[in-house]
DNA sequence: TAGATTGTTAATCGATTAACAATC
DNA sequence: TAGATTGTTAATCGATTAACAATC
């Protein structure tokens, strides 16, 4: 898969993992790595490193690697982390509600603006600071506001009818945690599908594949 | 990345889509469907559909396509879907609650059979028919039952210890909620890392490349 | 039998790795 | 300057796609 750049999703999938890597090796108080470096850890080559990092810019130092800070700065910037992005959470369900207790999202710029449900229980509570209104009102609580990511986690039988509602909405991405497959041919809106039973299955074909 | 059977990563991830695609059909009354078909719904082409099932056996039949019932269960025996699978959660704040009240672990021969954590708040308590024990005890609440899997969702700071813990447990294969990168040299154990804020931080960097 | 669609081999394409000149 | 490590081009490897013979 290509992105509309032609950058190989590969590499954008793996720009957040170096991202965390460089973030811990911060906080340790290091200052600078050198490709190779980043490689053992991410178990890869020091040719792709480098490689991933030039599709986008001249960020190293020949003779003496990279700078951790601008690597920090540079990668943020590349996948879009230096600027704010509204959020709904729709669905506060398990995941939702797990989503808005403990996902970091004040420390990356993101702002969660509200949540939604149609359960009774749930409507009108706050939770983590943010309200849980009633589906119905969604158009009337977000209003004019450009909402950037919409955190999908509603029952399989509603997520098509909601995603289009938010396709309408103009939302410019989707992060889709129900078990259907979101497609929209348009380049609107953006979708990325995160199934968690997908994960578990695929962890438990290398347990069968190695009799474990 | 290959597996140990020589397998493409890729081909793994795409199964679980397959079987998800597929259940749909079923439950819709659908019998057969062609290569062909499953390409369009999945966004590919015929021939890697038949590529990626015929590395593992032959399940279709020529000038007629693919019994979907018995496509269904020649790809759950690939995944080892057909076999009963012993899990525990380590960790049970947003994340695994979650995932203990919602995630459909019957349906797929999944057993959960105890909880932990640490925070006297939960500890004892039962969810959705699942006890959660203090994290001290996990070895002799575990005994000497088979541990295939565990779901970690426990804080940053706790995860590499838990991991080590669990490894020494023989527990075959983690499926690694926390944001830190879980690496074992050996191979008995298999570690799948799922981090929700990887994922939203691709789905940014599609939104920034587009200007959405 | 004729038509359809698989399973499989060959061709193409893209991603990863290796090599090395540039340069700090 | 000498040593180190980048950025980048070329070589290799693997995955996807195309083509077609096999066969239901």
């Amino acid at each position: 898969m290509k992105s509309s750049k032609g950058i190989s999703h590969n590499v954008i999938d793996r720009l957040p993992r170096y991202l965390r890597f460089l973030t811990d090796l911060q906080e340790h108080g290091e200052e600078r790595i050198s490709s190779k470096e980043i490689a053992e850890a991410m178990n890869t080559t020091a040719s792709q490193v480098r490689q991933d990092f030039t599709i986008f810019g001249s960020y190293g130092v020949q003779g003496y690697g990279y700078q951790i800070d601008y690597l920090i700065h540079s990668i943020k910037r590349i996948l879009g982390l230096n600027k704010k992005h509204q959020v709904i959470v729709v669905g506060v369900g398990g995941i939702g509600r797990a989503l808005l207790e403990h996902m970091d999202f004040e420390s990356y710029h993101y702002q969660v603006c509200a949540a939604f449900d149609v359960d009774p229980d749930v409507v009108g509570k706050q939770i983590n600071g943010v309200t849980v209104h009633h589906m119905d009102d969604v158009e009337k609580v977000v209003g004019d506001r450009k909402i950037d990511i919409c955190m999908l986690t509603v029952s399989k039988s509603a997520a098509a009818k909601v995603a289009e509602r938010m396709r309408r909405m103009k939302v410019s991405g989707i992060l889709n945690f129900t078990n259907v497959e979101l497609q929209f041919g348009d380049k609107d809106i953006f979708v990325r599908n995160v199934s968690l039973l997908d994960s578990l299955f695929t962890l438990t074909y290398y347990l069968e594949e190695n009799n474990l």
